[in-house]
DNA sequence: CGACAATTTCAATGATCGTTGAATCATGGT
DNA sequence: ACCATGATTCAACGATCATTGAAATTGTCG
């Protein structure tokens, strides 16, 4: 009954995000994994936190999701008793116009990261 | 007199470098600064270790160009008394193509990234 | 040889990292 | 109200990180 909202995860103003800790969230091969899984996953923001838990525990996924938001990498939503994540694509590529593109794609291309199957 | 030859530091075999690893490399600011000042001279395997001073100590600089040399980024050649940084630009693009140019522009542009005046 | 210069190595520090498992919180359904 | 679900938070752990300053290394030159 209380007036309390659900509060939102807090998200970084994508001017205040800096390279090197852009590059230190991506230095992790199930941040990279998260990142690459999500990217082949076209219909944005309708994927769910829990879809990785192939990739590591619901506690540890939740800690990698963090690392990713605070860096303006990922956006997470919560919606009733789930959480939504998707990438902060518009506006990342706009801080660092191509980053994210070659940086999928090096992720893409590698066998040492991992990647979720069916996403969704 | 000893026919002990100076040994060259290690270098990893390009395929053996992950991208993880490359990333957590280039997750810090002295690291990317040492990245763009190579980038911006054109003189290439011309630029002495020593160069780097106004980045960090010798011995802070010396921790930070293993980290690049290890995650297959710098190479470091000995000659006499002094050490010449360089980067592995062929092999590193083979490897993950068009990830190192963007990485480049991405500090470059960015002011949070210090920066060598006049290199070489 | 001995002094010097360029650079690395070593030991020590406090901070942060990745991981685990248990506890907590919030929401929705019965 | 109770319970189940989805997810975060917390405390703990050993490992690695960035940094410092002192010592060791390596090569050059007198």
């Amino acid at each position: 009954m209380s007036e309390v909202m659900k509060q939102q995860p807090f998200h970084p103003e994508i001017e205040d995000v800096l390279p090197a800790d852009v590059f230190a969230a991506l230095g992790d091969p199930i941040r990279l994994g998260i990142l690459v899984s999500l990217a082949a996953f076209d219909e944005v923001d309708k994927v769910r936190c829990g879809s990785f838990t192939e990739l590591a525990s619901p506690s540890l996924l939740s800690y990698h999701f963090a690392k990713l938001r605070e860096a303006g990498i990922t956006r997470v939503r919560a919606e009733g008793t789930a959480r939504f994540i998707s990438l902060r694509r518009e506006e990342f590529d706009r801080r660092f116009p191509g980053l994210l593109d070659s940086v999928i794609e090096t992720a893409r291309r590698d066998p040492s990261v991992p990647r979720i199957s069916n996403l969704g």
